[in-house]
DNA sequence: CTAGGCTATGTTACATTATAACAACCGCTA
DNA sequence: TAGCGGTTGTTATAATGTAACATAGCCTAG
C-alpha cells in the first residue's frame, strides 16, 4: 500500500509534496483544523470521515477511492464503495479534500476553511501532489472568464510533470 | 441522443461554442485539417477515426466514450469498448481531440497541427466546451512551474461555470 | 507479384470507478 | 422516550476503461 510511507518514522521528517517538513504535524493539525471547522459549521465528523481525511493526509500521494476503501477494510470499516464514496463526497463538500480529476484520486485540501479551488502540479515520477495557491493565475483566469462574459463556478487544474527533486534523480 | 444538433439544420448557422456560426464549415475544415496532418506525419486517418473526429465536432458538447460509440454502432461499426477507445488515443495523441478529465469527455481541438494543451470553458447549463487560447494563463502557470522547479509536462485545466448566453436565460 | 512484417481491427473477458435504492441504526431534542 | 433527520449498512448495478490474443489489411523488399 502506499499510505504507510509516513508510520515508518513517526516523529522525525518525512519527505512529501516536493519538500522536506514533519508530515506528522501536517497531519495532525490538519485533523485538528477539520473538527474546528466542522463543529463550527454545525456537520458531523464521524469517525469514517475522520479516519478518511488521516489517510488521505497520510499518503504521500493522492489516493484512489478503492485503495482508500480497502485500508479501511483493514481497520474492520465497512467494505462496501458506498462507505467511501460518502465520506469523500462529505469531506470534498466541507472543502477538506480535493479530487484530481485526471487521476481520479484525493488528495488533502492544504487550506481549508479558506474556500478555494484546487490548483495542482502532479509528479509523474514520484505521483506526489503539490497543491499551489496562485494568485497571479487565479487573476488571469478571472480576466480570461470576464472577456467571454464566464461565471466561474469550479476549477480543475491538474498540470502534470516532473518535480525538482526527481528531475534531479534521473 | 447529444449529437445530432447539427443535423437538423444541414446548411446555416448553428449555436455553438457560446456563439452563432456556420459549425458546418468547422467540421469541414477540422477534418480537412487533420487529413492534412495525417498525411504529413505518415499516420493513418482510418475510416473509424476520420468518424469519430466528426462525430466529436458535430457534436454541441463533449462526448462520453460510450455514446461516440453507440453512435458509430448505429452506423455499422463495430460495438466493442476497444474500437472507441484506440480511436480515442488515436486523435489525442494527434492533437485531434482534447479528453475533458473533469466529466470524462471528448472534444474536438481547435488548433491542431499547433501542439498545445487544452483549457477549457465548460458551461454547466447547455454543457457546451470552450476552447481557450490563453497565452497569458500560459505564462503565469510557466512561471508558478518555475518557482517550484517543476517541468511541465501536461495540463488539465477545466473551468466548470456559466457561459454569457446562459446567463442572460436565467 | 507475393512473402512477410507492421499496423489496425475484431473479440472476449475483465478491471476500475461510481451510483441507485432501500433498510437499519443512531443521536438529538421536543 | 418517541420520533425525526442524518448517517451507515447492504445489495445490486451502472459507467468508464484495459488486457490479451486472434484476425485482417496495407505496404514494401525481394
Amino acid at each position: 500500500m502506499t499510505a504507510t510511507a509516513s508510520s515508518t518514522s513517526t516523529t522525525s521528517t518525512a519527505s512529501t509534496a516536493f519538500s522536506q517538513h514533519d508530515h506528522n504535524h501536517c497531519i495532525e493539525s490538519a485533523i485538528t483544523q477539520a473538527q474546528n471547522l466542522c463543529k463550527e459549521r454545525g456537520v458531523r465528523l464521524t469517525r469514517v470521515r475522520q479516519r478518511v481525511l488521516e489517510l488521505v493526509w497520510q499518503s504521500h500521494q493522492p489516493l484512489g477511492a478503492y485503495t482508500l476503501l480497502s485500508l479501511l477494510a483493514e481497520e474492520g470499516f465497512n467494505s462496501a464503495p458506498p462507505t467511501i464514496y460518502r465520506a469523500l463526497e462529505f469531506l470534498q463538500n466541507e472543502g477538506l479534500i480535493h479530487k484530481l480529476a485526471s487521476v481520479n484520486a484525493y488528495t488533502g485540501c492544504t487550506n481549508p476553511g479558506n474556500p478555494h479551488e484546487g490548483h495542482f502540479f502532479l509528479c509523474l515520477s514520484c505521483n506526489q501532489a503539490l497543491e499551489l495557491d496562485t494568485t497571479t493565475l487565479q487573476n488571469s483566469l478571472q480576466n480570461s472568464a470576464e472577456n467571454h462574459g464566464f461565471a466561474i463556478a469550479q476549477q480543475t487544474i491538474e498540470i502534470t510533470g516532473y518535480c525538482a527533486q526527481c528531475q534531479q534523480s534521473a
